[in-house]
DNA sequence: GTTCCATTGCCGGGGGACGAAACAAAGGTG
DNA sequence: CACCTTTGTTTCGTCCCCCGGCAATGGAAC
């Protein structure tokens, strides 16, 4: 790509990408936001209008922008947000969740199938092919579909190759060929915790100079970093694992095979071992357990404090190094630990605060808005930003 | 920057990133490899050519690229070194280091000068414009110098804002404003750590998914990350402290006030501790030692190789923290502890393998090739780069 | 030595996309 | 009702790339 249709794939990006984020306007207003002449913007208009993807508003054209309200109206310019669709899958341990996203990024429709254990990759792509036929069946969605997004609970690389699943039993596999095989639209796969960061920034977007580190705490750690509204992806795709940081000499042994990783201090079975001092292995972790913790804890229960500030304590060690080394305006936090995660921000606040370096502003601390689908909805989000988005534009050699 | 001439402006910049890290070739070669027709390339050129910044060369055009050595032969275009040219400055501590590069990237001079502490700013800047005029003097370089890159030991905003330099007592000092002011030319500011990194993957570019991790380390210890042949930044371009990263609960008090971080174990106090037992303040730490252990290694001195080791050991302990996020490809270290950091690469290598997550490529150790002006050079791969590449570009919103 | 022939570098024409300028349309203002 | 401001469209010019063609160049084949 380095012909003269740049400009116009590159404008054309630019123009959907101000009207998701900042709204509808008119030909005339976008030509000021994006510093072109009201000629280039209505021959680029006319053409969106014809594909569908954009629709004059009859809504009033929002007077704003320090203009005066006189002069001819302008018709409002706005997404049509049914001219195109973006399927979000998490392939999940016994489940598998989809989330509908249309044009302007809009959750249209979620659905969660239970998937019984073990799953094949073959079994997986095949429901998800059926889901995709369902849709379609739907008049509004028959022909809008443009792409699908796909987490997976492990490490990816970047040309959607899975490399190990041990939660699934999966190693070695190309999904995003055996997706594309299956469903006749383009496929991007990830990871869930990158998805999941993703998903949280693409409907909020940041600065471009803020950096986001995003923490899903359930079954394990999984973690992503955001700079620059990017995915911050190791060599080969691979990641940002915080769960494998090591806080301490000693403790549980990890499923990786080392002792003190972050991970076994802040996951669903240590959770159950600080409240309810049970030690279960791996399987038989409970997933239900932070609500309940949480409902305890709305009680005033000082046992379900202590567990939570416990869990708090170890999660704190391991966000002031994450802290020292990124230097984020933000930590969220994400995955099935849910229900306790506003009492853990809470209870990590000082204890972050006096461990970072001084000097450096203090995280924010918050929970992720996305809830139960924040993984689909994060895959739905990557199909769309790949579609619709500039950032992915890689100019070089 | 949005409208047509958006296209000659990337195709230009291509160009001459693939003349300077791929070598001269003919136009229709050029033209092959940029995806582009004989005759763009030409009226390109033809345009550098004017510009003075590509010159015709008689060499014979090498006949690679599969080509059988038939047809008119070409002529080859290749960067015409002198046709700018690049000042890189290293402010340190009690000196001022000078590197000048052409426009290939190749470095044609280099200069250290003594600064006596305490320096201003205002010294600092003033010094730096009379090695511009100096530089200026010469006929060859009367006019072609483009533009500076300095970097500093302490943190610096994107915006080339210094916020706090103890080492120098300089605190929030807009030295990007008061360089400018001075030199006439434009000024890049970068923080030590991040330029020596980019200085070092700038002269031999990796691939675009490579992850190099830099540590340069000295008096304190700095580090920088390279992902996509681009510094990680953090929030407000600041970014990658992996000195304060905590390894120990206990340990000395570090200048941040915290105890148990890297930098401690592994500065040149660290050193003069484990070698000679000797527990100097920060002011008189020998930045010398390193030269002299290194020296009585080569004579087989066990106590130097156990000082190396001791030091290795809690080297090893920080990089197995940051591999286990980051993944690299390749750890590179750098700076003043150079003469005996090939050992410490050795003895490190069995301790990383065995403590990083099971499954994951062990990162490449390896020492910077740059030596004494790796900054400089680093700040003067900063301004190159910010005039004549392409990374640069963002065309969002 | 002559004749092919593959390849290079250049020229002119055409098209895509944006900028500049002019104009009609739409509505407020006095 | 005339005037003003702003919008959206139209026409023309410019920039830059692609396409096709052509002269130039030097090896390969005879």
């Amino acid at each position: 790509m380095a012909n003269q249709s740049l400009v116009r794939h590159v404008n054309e990006r630019r123009l959907l990408s101000v009207l998701r984020v900042e709204g509808a306007r008119s030909r005339a207003a976008l030509a000021r936001r994006l510093s072109l002449t009201r000629a280039a913007v209505s021959s680029m208009v006319d053409d969106l209008l014809h594909r569908a993807l954009v629709r004059e508003i009859d809504a009033p054209p929002t007077a704003a922008e320090g203009k005066r309200d006189v002069g001819r109206p302008g018709i409002a310019i706005g997404l049509n947000p049914v001219g195109a669709h973006f399927l979000g899958v998490e392939i999940g341990v016994g489940v598998v969740r989809f989330a509908l996203f249309d044009l302007s990024a809009s959750v249209v429709e979620t659905e969660a199938v239970a998937m019984p254990q073990p799953a094949s990759p073959r079994a997986v792509v095949g429901l998800i092919a059926r889901k995709l036929t369902a849709l379609r069946a739907i008049p509004r969605y028959r022909d809008t579909i443009r792409a699908a997004g796909v987490t997976v609970p492990g490490l990816v690389r970047s040309n959607g190759y899975v490399i190990n699943l041990p939660i699934l039993g999966w190693k070695r596999v190309n999904l995003t060929r055996l997706l594309e095989a299956a469903l006749d639209i383009r496929c991007f796969v990830e990871n869930n915790a990158n998805a999941a960061a993703f998903g949280e920034i693409y409907s909020r977007p940041r600065p471009d100079d803020a950096v986001v580190v995003y923490l899903k705490l359930g079954t394990g750690c999984g973690g992503a970093v955001i700079i620059n509204n990017r995915l911050l992806r190791g060599a080969d795709g691979l990641g940002t694992e915080f769960g494998h940081t090591r806080i301490e000499r000693q403790g549980p042994v990890c499923g990786c095979g080392q002792t003190g990783c972050l991970e076994t201090f802040v996951n669903f079975k240590a959770l159950q071992r600080y409240f309810l001092h049970e030690d279960v292995d791996d399987q038989h972790a409970d997933s239900q357990l932070p609500a309940r913790v949480a409902a305890r804890l709305a009680q005033g229960d000082p046992e379900a404090a202590r567990a939570v500030a416990e869990l708090a304590d170890h999660l704190a060690r391991g966000l002031i190094n994450i802290t020292n080394i990124f230097n984020p305006g933000e930590i969220v936090l994400g995955g099935g630990m849910r229900p306790i995660l506003p009492d853990v921000c809470d209870a990590m606040r000082p204890t972050i605060k006096q461990g970072i370096i001084p000097g450096m502003n203090v995280p924010a601390l918050t929970v992720s808005r996305l809830g139960e689908f924040e993984c689909a909805i994060g895959a739905a989000a990557t199909a769309h930003h790949e579609e619709f988005d500039l950032s992915n534009l890689d100019l070089r050699t």
